[in-house]
DNA sequence: GGCGCCTTTGACGCAACCCTGACGCGGCGA
DNA sequence: TCGCCGCGTCAGGGTTGCGTCAAAGGCGCC
């Protein structure tokens, strides 16, 4: 995985990065920005906390050896406003400092010498880890003059109430509505609603959307929204 | 009356240690048991995902060195369905090791031998990160007009009496009132309640939300709430 | 070892859905 | 003007899916 953002197209992934060793900031800003990563870097923890508050990084490489303030202080101003991704550096192997890290607020600790490899794995984790849950389930709300149609929760509705659709109608109704305004041909929509072995029965498009346009249209016979395009296909408009 | 927001009760974390080596399993059992964490184990790759289904824990403990199937390959096979935190342990120090484990999934990578404090540390970190992210913005209290649910105590009321519900009762009530309004799948209910290798027992959903109206409507055989979309799935509406 | 609760499974009636065929209508070309 | 084709409408029948009940299997607890 090279980039940080897979599928798709997204803003670049922001990362602070807080230490006082100019070669290892080197190497880090190097190896990220190669990586697509928009960097920024402190060098103490005063510059860091600043930093943090005016940049919103999506993740923060934190060394705890920092010259004005223990690092551990950094994590616990950090924590008071803010859950993004920290992951320390450290020069101490000792036990008892990473776990007051940890416990303090950090999500990963690596202990110096690091391998640059392990790094921008853990790093990768933690953005992951990051991202909001749901798989790009917003709500997607389609308004007309006379219904509303709701894709996630699979809901129309008309005049304040739900209207109830059977799972043949819904389906079409929805391959219609991602294509609002375009023309849908006969043999797509009956390939997306009943299978890859169908295009040619084009009589249940016609029962069909019969039954969509008595539920959805104000007027039945003259339909506004699920329009007709005579031997080529069906087109939702808004 | 305990406030929401702040005090609620909650019930304990549940770790599964996944580790064919009995005595590391032991020492890992004891130490968590003594803090109060929940455990369940698996020695082999098969067990560890069957019971990561049946068990949902808060936190997968993870040796990469299984008898019967790779550890990336359990990491797959949970990420597949659940976003739960796995912390990976092993013997082994290669950094293409950890990298392949943390892209594969994984949230952390502790080699052996290890520190108790330090892991019991990093299982801090990983469980603090996964719970719900705004403090008082997530919705643990769903009301309406016969019954109440408390996702955060595990617990329902109706008419000033809490109602006893058996765990798959709740988990499916649970999966329910999370996507309040929202059409849920038939598929997408059997997998997250019975488990990923579930999606066709339909007759299942059927028992269980029979038995749901019955302890929480008003009128079980007309639903209010637990709305049947015939063929698609179920709904909740407060 | 026995008991009770929870889960799973099967059978049955009923309602809803999907498919099908028939018919009428309008547009278009011969 | 007539005939053909495509579309809209309607009603019936086979099939599927859902709700309900009951009983068997599993598991932990006493």
């Amino acid at each position: 995985m090279l980039s940080p953002a897979e599928g798709t197209p997204q803003a670049p992934t922001r990362v602070l990065v807080i230490d006082d060793e100019p070669q290892i900031v080197r190497a880090l800003v190097i190896n990220l920005k190669a990586r697509r990563y928009e960097v920024d870097a402190a060098h103490d923890g005063a510059t860091a906390l600043r930093l943090a508050a005016a940049r919103h990084p999506d993740v923060i490489v934190l060394d705890l050896g920092l010259p004005d303030m223990d690092g551990v202080e950094v994590i616990k101003g950090l924590r008071g406003w803010t859950r993004v991704p920290i992951l320390v550096l450290s020069a101490r192997h000792s036990s008892d400092e990473k776990v007051e890290a940890l416990d303090a607020g950090a999500d990963d600790y690596v202990t110096k010498p690091f391998g640059m490899d392990e790094l921008l794995a853990r790093l990768r984790a933690a953005v992951r880890r990051a991202e909001p849950a749901g798989g790009g389930e917003d709500e997607v709300l389609v308004e007309t003059d006379g219904f509303t149609v709701d894709l996630a929760a699979k809901k129309v509705n008309r005049a304040g109430k739900d209207v109830r659709l059977t799972p043949t109608e819904w389906h079409l109704l929805e391959v219609l509505v991602r294509n609002t305004g375009r023309l849908v041909s006969q043999k797509q929509l009956l390939q997306e609603v009943w299978g890859p072995s169908y295009g040619t029965e084009t009589n249940y498009l016609r029962v069909y959307m019969a039954q969509l346009r008595r539920k959805l249209e104000a007027d039945p016979s003259h339909p506004k929204h699920f329009v007709t395009e005579p031997g080529m296909g069906y087109r939702f408009e808004r």
